[in-house]
DNA sequence: CCTGGTTTGTTTATGCCGTAAGGTGCTCGC
DNA sequence: GCGAGCACCTTACGGCATAAACAAACCAGG
């Protein structure tokens, strides 16, 4: 399930989150390195690993040491939240016009939340955060301005443009996940499915012709990296041609707002 | 975090799915009336107060009881998820268009996320599941028929719709959250962040020029529903103008292919 | 230098959790 | 009438977040 901001002192959490004075770094822990050796903690072993107790062990100290400087593990996950979102890029050149850049962000992104899965398990749509969440809205709206679009439609291409890439980068995390955890390749788990599947459903075809038929052909290698494998190479084929589709949208409503 | 699905027994999982022959209902318990008592628990407390315990008090048994019907936590996760995605509609008239249709299957889908916000805490993106996965993309692509695309774009499509659908309703359903748990009503909750807010973060319309612009103006009230509140006639805002983004989107797509 | 309060960490304890293990009694086929 | 198996129980284990109480280290003012 996912994890909430804490409920508890609304002014502490903002205190940390923006790093208002108070957080002195001594000779003991600190707020930034024990949200380090978290995120390395969920990083390497996932959010269900991420235990106060294991981030203490990894710094060589009790559960308890942590909460002098963290009120709650629910606080702590915001930090790593917003520590991560620092890592994604804040500079895209807008000279080739603003569909090459929003869609060179939306790799990016996608990149960014492979790189820490757990993010994908964060409380999704927390509305206001940390400065870093603000640092990426930011990024995208400096994409967008050429487009001249009111601020109203503005906010709607936003949010489906990050829900769209955190969707998507969800499907690629879990084609992974479980090519990972079952110690079998995405053709063998695939496979291994498949024979259940016709066993417990024989039906399939006829009940769900449209699905049927969609499942049927196989997705191409993808351009440039042939050893990307099976189901991941799907989600990443759905991904693209996702994209494109969103940014037709966009770019039907720039035009329709007269912009370019 | 997310709940994933059991790496047990994939037979069982799947024979639990479909309801192969086998799960008979005695003058017990049975595999529905425990499924039907977890989504009543996670309806009413949340995805965070599912525990085997609660469910099995709910019946009058103990935790243990369930393991009789049910493999594992993971499992009876995976079989409400399936069981309420049954709920969805699955018809909807195609003599107006497509984008008609597939406009009120999102805002079907909406709400029921919203009637059921533990869903968007399962682990999204999880490949092969239940029938009813099954069916809610049946009726996608039966709405989507007319528009001829081909099967690639069509599942960038889909996936971008159910997306955009997931993410949207997890804001309204963060923004309920966040007023039910403070008790606090919407316009309160937001002005108390505010305050605390320009106190940590002085400088945001310097650092963050772009969002404090965006952040500026208050939404205008619901169409129909002037109860809506703040945050949430926010959210429900932007719902609407990138749902008729994606939109516009797709129509491209259709466009180029040359279909209608 | 001593002394007392604050800071930083510990240990311990409480009450949750999922679920393994090992009952107990009931029902049914023989 | 008896053994098997089923449905359910209690108990137990190891893990979790975190409250509470305590200890040691630092730093202030005398």
């Amino acid at each position: 399930m996912a994890v909430y901001a804490g409920q508890g002192d609304a002014r502490r959490s903002m205190r940390l989150l923006w790093r208002a004075p108070g957080g002195a770094a001594g000779p003991g822990l600190s707020v930034d390195v024990i949200v380090d050796a978290a995120v390395e903690v969920a990083d390497r072993d996932g959010m269900a690993a991420l235990s106060m107790r294991a981030v203490g062990e990894r710094l060589g100290r009790s559960a308890m040491a942590l909460y002098t400087y963290v009120p709650s593990k629910a606080e702590l996950v915001d930090l790593m939240y917003d520590r991560v979102l620092g890592e994604l890029p804040s500079e895209y050149p807008v000279d080739d016009g603003w569909r090459v850049a929003l869609r060179a962000w939306a790799v990016d992104a996608r990149e960014f939340f492979l790189t820490h899965p757990w993010v994908l398990q964060v409380s999704q749509a927390r509305p206001v955060l940390g400065p870093n969440e603000f640092a990426m809205l930011e990024v995208l709206l400096r994409i967008l301005r050429p487009t001249g679009l009111g601020s109203s439609v503005l906010r709607g291409v936003v949010g489906a443009v990050v829900q769209f890439v955190r969707g998507a980068a969800g499907v690629i995390a879990e084609a992974r996940r479980a090519a990972r955890e079952t110690g079998m390749t995405d053709e063998e788990w695939w496979f291994s499915r498949s024979e259940v599947f016709e066993e417990v459903a024989p039906d399939f075809a006829e009940r769900f012709p449209l699905s049927a038929e969609l499942g049927e052909e196989e997705p191409p290698p993808v351009e440039g990296d042939e050893s990307v494998p099976y189901l991941e190479r799907d989600a990443v084929l759905n991904f693209v041609t996702g994209l494109e589709v969103l940014l037709d949208g966009v770019e039907a409503a720039v035009a329709r707002a007269g912009g370019g």
